[in-house]
RNA sequence: UGAUUCCGGCAGUCGCCAUGUCGCGGCCUUGGCAACGACACGGAGGAAAGUCCGGGCUCCAUAGGGCAGGAGGGUCGCUAACGGCGACCGGCGGCAACGCCAGGGAAAGUGGCACAGAAAACAAACCGCCUGACUUGCGUGUCUGGUUGCAGGGAUCGCCUGGAAGUUCCCGCGGCUGGCGCAGACCGAAAGGUUUCAGGCAAGGGUGAAAUGGUGCGGUAAGAGCGCACCGCGUGACUGGAGACAGCCACGGCAGGCUAAACCCCCUCCGGAGCAAGGCCAAAUAGGGGCUGAGCUGCGGCCCGCAGCGUUGAAGCCCGGGUAGGCUGCUUGAGGUGCGUGGCAACACGUUACCCAGAGGAAUGACUGCCUGCCCCGGACAGACCGCAAGGCCUGUUCAGGGUAAACAGAACCCGGCUUACGGAUUCACAAU
RNA sequence: GGUGGCGUAGCCAAGCGGUGAGGCAACGGAUUGCAAAUCCGUCACACGUGGGUUCGAAUCCCACCGCCACCU
């Protein structure tokens, strides 16, 4: 087990931070969604998760789309294990409720995709 | 009505960013360095927003001046500067405290003023009023016509419970006016047409957003700033004021509408771009330049050998531009607390605590408990008002329960403003009742 | 973060101080055996919002709102 997998940090290494990294995920990515975020990922081979965050401005004004950011990070933090040896970019859905979602909304269906992300990879 | 201050507090757990100290098995030139770890300390706003003005800073351009273009516009101050702020002046609104105002010039020039109206800027005259003339035009009826008036009548609305003054509508009566008739007169063969002319006046009517000062008295044929008084306007002197301006006196019969957020004139200001500015380091790949001058690549364990490329320059070394990327600019500043001095104030000066975010796909969050604030509901008590009473209603205090942690909103080089968004608490001053 | 530009019916649009053109679409009628095309007619809260200047603003001025593009 990865030391990285155990703890609850967030450290730089476990963010997608640069362009390349992104369009690496965007190119062989696998993906699905719901009614309030869309989730992108592909294995990176490191042995631990790194997490990647892409909001629009149409999603909201800056406070709207800091706190959307914020608690994607948290809840990424607390559910490493869950994401295994990948890189994920986490998005909002378009649709109107993804920014009245509250945290609760939010935490079931992101915990349900990522879910579903580990059953496909593994299969 | 105007302004001030504040945005939940404490504790715990898990995390993020920066700085400092210490540790370190990695690196190297033995003393440092990066990463990591531990500890300590700090970590969003009044608007951080819009990007509407003004500066600092950086690069580019620039002898000086002008034109063009843009911006501003009461006066005097403040300021680094401003389209900002302060005080004052003028105008408008409000009982008042106070609020609002792009607030220079229309007796420099050019343009515009639809429709209506006689006429919309040179002045003129449709109805009308007056005088005169003659060819005597002058009368009268009607319309659910238009308009206007009435100490008229009725209804209605609102204020309030009292009837006065009003609103709107209808009826009645009167004035003016329009259409259509009738009668008379004139012209014409008829159909039909016309129903004064000349001069004076600009009061009154009517049109319009706007019609060449207003009210009153005199005056006159009727009238008119034609004359006079008051008001308004203009010009000049005097007085007060730093000035905008105010007061007062004299003169002028009015100098000729509105529009400059129409062109324009006058005065003042402005070079352009923006931290994605700018500076430094610099991979991979492909070019460029210089020096040396014959090799290099493939096959292979190595040599020989063979093949390909190469003196139209192989290979090596060096130099330069420069992309990705990184570092820097990057937070001590027109900063700011308290006190003192000057000023009505904006503010300035002196002195003195203080160091108070520096991120970079972008940090302040998540959860729990207690306190506190606010909201909802219920009970008790006290007081004011209404009611004969039952009771109703408002305010305050207190207790129990429940909900909530707010609204607008997140630093991105830094300041000064403006504008816009916004829930509550707080304190002070003033005004009216 | 910075710099430009645009908002006129459901859609595309002209208009630059004085009743807001036109086309497509929609609706009704004519035509047709039924349609298409064609012809005639009709319709609508159209000037992004709020102030100001003016007698009078889609138009001029100010503030705000929304959308788009550019600077890597």
């Amino acid at each position: 087990m990865h030391p990285y997998l155990v703890d609850q940090r967030l450290r730089k290494e476990e963010r997608l931070l640069v362009g390349a990294q992104f369009e690496a995920v965007f190119e062989t990515r696998q993906s699905a969604g719901n009614r309030v975020v869309v989730l992108h990922w592909r294995d990176n081979g490191l042995g631990y998760p790194r997490l990647g965050l892409v909001v629009s401005r149409k999603f909201g004004n800056a406070v709207a789309r800091n706190r959307f950011k914020r608690r994607v990070r948290e809840l990424f933090r607390r559910n490493k294990p869950l994401c295994g040896s990948r890189d994920v970019v986490v998005l909002p859905s378009k649709r109107p409720e993804a920014a009245k979602a509250s945290l609760g909304e939010l935490a079931e269906s992101l915990l349900k995709l990522l879910a579903k992300a580990a059953e496909t990879t593994n299969a």
